[in-house]
DNA sequence: ATTATAAACTTAAAGGTTTGAGGAGTCAAA
DNA sequence: TTTGACTCCTCAAACCTTTAAGTTTATAAT
């Protein structure tokens, strides 16, 4: 038998009716005001933890007027797309979210006015508090819309040329660099570039640091080896195919992400090419496979889940504290290099 | 100029202000009530609209006691660790909810202490209405807690053997069946089985479908060809390197996951079989890059949007209305044959 | 003329918490 | 004896919405 079925809450109505004091006693005494005894501070503080109490955070959240979450949305381009970079940087914002009592909304969409109306759900619902914007993209109608609710969010995945925002990235364009140093040092001229789509701030950023190395070296953009896709296997693999439909063909290829790399290595074996001795191959963000592919992957590694975290921590105390301004964050990236673009490894 | 500054958010005071009547009744001319009479309620309606009035989340849940919310947590083995299915799951799920007008709230965890805690988290603060729990395990204390507490929730991913749950998922046993009977077809006798980690209760059913159609063909079972192990490539990889180091070694390998699949042909390769002509391998799953890796996975295709689609349903349907029993959805799997298991496909 | 009925509202409480303002009591200094 | 200060509380409003119960006014029935 019990004094309280199971599924009444324990309010703090009902310890104050068991210490004998105000609700508001109560309440002060839990939150660690110094207008209340010690004594009974301890002694509503133990009757607290013996009934059980956990405080309605619905109350809490009304009362404040802040909801303590935060919204990521992730894009979705079909059901079957599963993006790495999206898990794991979910994984880094969900992560310390939660370690600063923190909740984490997330929401999909497909891109265009669905995805307005997903970034309008939040913030006309109040429903969180700010907004992680991953990838950005040049006239982006969502920084626009956040800008214009001046709504606090934090962009991750490249820098905002305007440089007034809150932006935490890898620096995508010292990483093209490094990839395309690697392979004119390993001998490549004939070099081709697979982006990510064009829209994307981080695929021009690619293409910068891709340029400066290539221009660095003296060496010629063939611009029929400049390409762009999404990041899925299959339109990597289509994209190079395409590739191999050129009257001259090249003898590396950079790509701007791991995933889109496998789809070219893909269509490197389906082609009768060994990746790694008769074609380079380089990806982009050193996901899980890049390592286990045939061959293996060079790839820039880039700190999704510390990204994730970082981006969380900026936006939260950009919350709890109004007067912090622009700030940037930019992880320095590093190469992996592996069989698929060094001679010297394959056996 | 603004009536309002941006920030101030309009509330039902502000319109029962504006239109001259009380706060309830604006709330019930919105609300469509009949005991508002048509003119005040379309007079009413359309000042909101003109106000730009957006009810407060906050104040509408405290008042009628629930989150609209629905919580899942994600396992993480490591922080670089993205399985596609949860992300795929993700996608299913949130994508319902928000058809549904639910919220998402998603956190991580490893497992251990830390799951539970992150489950008493979401209970006792009532941060959700229902809970998805994903790939449960033989004596989860997961569902152990949600059943104590008897917190509504759903499971993905297997069917508890009380059946007195609501459940989703695909017919792993089935499936598996399906694979080795596939392999048989192809002349293979000396089938090994590489499972995922013993503690899912999916990984007996898999187990047992694999167990079923070798018996029924008459094969005996090589103990020594049993392994189970994570789902990452590289899991995968040491675990089939493992299995060529058996004195006899199988001439198939079927994986209860594409992931772990993808591992074990990388392993293949730098063994130097040829996978699909010396050695065949199969996964589980179906994700994007099955198609894409080299050679092209055979793999049982798995409905995970879908099965994240369905969960949510079924759970707020269950929220709405108690009066619901257990039920299970059970979707059958289909066999997608590729060149890692077909030599007829092999050029 | 009285009573019932319905329409169109209003009032007030409830949901649980926080917090500024104020009050009662004690003690000490002037 | 007043004044002030201090300690330890309480009151009541506020956050915003919903809803059970009640009120007013008009209309119809008896």
């Amino acid at each position: 038998m019990k004094l309280k079925s199971d599924k009444d809450e324990v309010t703090l109505k009902d310890i104050a009716e068991v210490v004998g004091k105000s609700v508001a006693a109560v309440s002060r005494a839990l939150n660690d005001y110094d207008d209340i005894s010690p004594d009974t501070r301890a002694y509503i503080k133990q009757v607290a933890q013996e009934m059980g109490y956990k405080p309605n955070l619905l109350a809490q959240r009304l009362q404040k007027r802040a909801t303590d979450s935060l919204g990521l949305i992730l894009p979705v381009l079909s059901p079957r797309n599963a993006d790495p970079f999206f898990s794991e940087l979910l994984g880094g914002i969900a992560n310390e979210a939660t370690t600063q009592g923190f909740d984490l909304l997330v929401s999909t969409c497909t891109q265009g006015d669905e995805e307005n109306q997903a970034y309008s759900r939040l913030i006309e619902g109040r429903r969180v508090d700010g907004i992680i914007v991953a990838h950005p993209r040049w006239h982006d109608t969502r920084i626009s819309l956040l800008t214009e609710q001046q709504f606090p969010f934090i962009i991750v995945g490249a820098v905002l040329p305007e440089l007034k925002h809150l932006c935490v990235t890898d620096d995508v364009t010292e990483g093209a660099t490094q990839i395309v140093n690697h392979l004119i040092a390993q001998g490549h001229t004939k070099i081709a570039l697979i982006n990510t789509t064009l829209d994307l701030i981080s695929s021009s950023n690619f293409l910068a640091g891709f340029q400066k190395a290539m221009l660095n070296a003296g060496l010629t953009i063939n611009q029929n080896w400049l390409e762009s896709c999404n990041t899925t296997p299959k339109d990597g693999y289509q994209t190079a195919q395409l590739l191999f439909s050129r009257v001259e063909t090249p003898t590396a290829i950079v790509t701007a992400d791991d995933v889109l790399a496998l789809g070219v290595i893909a269509a490197a074996h389906d082609q009768g090419l060994e990746v790694g001795h008769d074609l380079a191959v380089t990806g982009y963000g050193d996901i899980l496979l890049a390592e286990h592919s045939h061959p293996p992957l060079t790839t820039i590694e880039r700190p999704t889940y510390t990204l994730g975290q970082h981006a969380c921590r900026l936006l939260i105390n950009r919350l709890r504290n109004q007067s912090l301004g622009p700030e940037t964050v930019l992880f320095k990236p590093s190469l992996v290099i592996r069989q698929s673009s060094d001679l010297a490894l394959w056996l």
